[in-house]
RNA sequence: GCAGGUGUAGUGUAGUCUGGUCUAGCACGGAAGCCUUCCAAGCUUUCGACCCGGGUCCAAAUCCCGGCACCUGCACCA
């Protein structure tokens, strides 16, 4: 079975995400987390955030539709309302402007109109010649069905980076009128994926962390430390190597300080939640493959089941995003810092926090000699730090052990308790769900009121007194860390 | 979207070809209990499924049609 196939199973199985609405069949695409992944979500999220509210960031949050005329300044609209045309006897597709071209024909606003001048012009296929051609509308935006009358149309955002330039100048101000600005926001966005597959991994609803850094173009706000960590590197001829981004840039493999920057700040971040840094690179766009916005692209693309997935991509926007809102809104994009007024530049390090996800938990994977699954997932990262158990439910066992869960829950929410099922079943199902530490209550607690507490990578079983393991979280807490040096 | 394949308890599967003892079997899992002095032990009880709709037939999990979903490949991927 597959890494993500596996993977699939036991997030199904032990509720970390499963496919929305079964009862009705499903539909593709869509995904729910259940109680383990939604907490694993926000715990990433929130790793992702305070990374960035760390060195300055702000945080927004904006709606998840807008009018179609910040998609028409963005080039969404253009882009992704195309009429496309398809061949029903070679299956060749084709945008239908390009079928016009030649005709003195103007596109049409709708497929319907677009069949019209098909029978009455007698298109042909580009393709095969075939007549047998129809026309439909290719939309990877989900339009908002219901409008007032006069009011604009509506879509679902395909991103959230949008929500952000709309109000720049209001951030611009917010940061007291200084750059470099670092505005970040998460949220979902929507696009209407011809093939949704692979679970979480190409999802028509899905979850980003979207940074952009706004910067003056002529300075160097940002630039990597002279760390000698290497990182997997394939530029946009295909040549892999491995090295400290510092050397990168110093070698012009990266072009720009700034884009050094945040690939190295990438890298961490994504090392740091899990992900195996041996299935960790930075590839960089091909010229053709570049986005109609962007002028270099370096994605973060995590290995699972011998496939690079992108996770994360950086990109340089330089000024596309501003300058289009200039002119389609009429109202000044630019900033005036000394005697100098431009349009900043933006980097954009944007986030697929379901890949990210998934990510983390493929890489987390291991499997014992008795090939029990455990999840190890960081423990900052991993929903539940920490389980309580008696080791049997008789002799007053399970007093203490309730008794003590009810002080720890207090000090720190996300613990368990579980009494059911023999000790080592339910170590087990701890190490499935990715629980770093578990307590045990035994005969000798009667005694000297002390617990064994038990990592969950190591295998490796201490014991503390209970005051100091509810002293505070366990993460942080210095009696069980020093249990385990 | 195209082509091929697949769809049975929460999960993994048997059964489908060759319609009928299938009132749908098994394993894992969940719940309750017994036992057990630390890593999915054992025992008892219990929970739980034929993707949806139509058709053929005396009879459909099984054959046919349509839909939905999933998988693989292609196309798409701002």
């Amino acid at each position: 079975m597959s890494d993500i196939q596996d993977i699939i199973e036991i997030a199904k199985r032990r509720g970390f995400f499963w496919q929305s609405s079964g009862i009705y069949g499903g539909v593709s695409g869509l995904y729910t987390y259940g109680p383990l992944g939604s907490i694993l979500k926000r715990n990433i999220i929130s790793a992702w955030a305070d990374s960035y509210i760390s060195i300055g960031a702000l945080m927004v949050d904006s709606p998840v539709i807008a009018q179609e005329d910040v998609f028409r300044a963005s080039g969404h609209l253009e882009r992704f309302t195309d009429l496309i045309y398809e061949c029903s006897s070679c299956k060749f597709r084709q945008k239908f402007e390009t079928l016009l071209e030649g005709t003195g024909k103007g596109v049409p606003s709708s497929a319907e109109e677009a069949m019209k001048i098909v029978s009455s012009s007698g298109l042909k296929c580009g393709n095969c010649g075939s007549d047998k051609i129809a026309v439909t509308d290719f939309n990877l935006m989900f339009p908002v069905g219901t409008v007032r009358a006069g009011e604009s149309r509506l879509f679902l955002r395909p991103e959230t980076a949008q929500g952000i330039f709309v109000d720049f100048q209001l951030l611009i101000r917010q940061n007291r009128d200084k750059l470099p600005l670092i505005v970040i926001q998460t949220g979902e966005g929507f696009r209407n994926e011809v093939a949704p597959r692979n679970a979480i991994i190409r999802l028509r609803e899905f979850s980003m962390g979207e940074v952009e850094v706004f910067m003056d173009p002529e300075s160097h706000p940002f630039t990597p430390d002279s760390s000698k960590e290497p990182v997997n590197l394939m530029d946009r001829d295909g040549k892999n190597m491995a090295l400290p981004v510092s050397d990168a840039l110093s070698s012009g493999i990266v072009a720009d300080p700034a884009m050094a920057f945040f690939i190295q700040k990438t890298h961490r971040l994504l090392t740091g939640l899990g992900i195996d840094p041996g299935k960790l690179r930075f590839r960089q766009h091909r010229r053709d493959e570049l986005a109609h916005y962007s002028s270099d692209c370096w994605d973060a693309e995590a290995l699972m089941d011998d496939t690079w997935i992108e996770i994360v991509g950086i990109s340089d926007r330089g000024t596309y995003d501003l300058t289009r809102h200039q002119s389609h809104s009429g109202k000044s994009m630019e900033v005036k810092i000394g005697d100098k007024t431009f349009i900043p530049k933006v980097l954009e390090p944007a986030h697929g926090i379901d890949r990210i996800l998934m990510a983390t938990l493929v890489h987390s994977r291991r499997v014992t000699d008795k090939g029990y699954v455990v999840m190890s997932l960081k423990k900052e990262i991993a929903p539940y730090k920490l389980a309580i158990f008696p080791l049997f439910k008789k002799d007053g066992l399970s007093e203490i052990a309730v008794d003590i869960f009810s002080r720890y829950s207090k000090i720190d929410p996300y613990c368990i308790y579980d009494e059911s099922g023999s000790i080592g079943k339910r170590y087990a199902r701890q190490d499935e769900a990715g629980t770093p530490y578990c307590v045990t209550v035994d005969y000798q607690t009667k005694d000297d009121h002390t617990v064994t507490i038990r990592e969950r990578d190591s295998g490796k079983q201490k014991r503390i007194l209970i005051d100091d393991l509810v002293s505070g979280p366990v993460l942080g807490n210095k009696y069980v860390i020093s249990a385990f040096d």
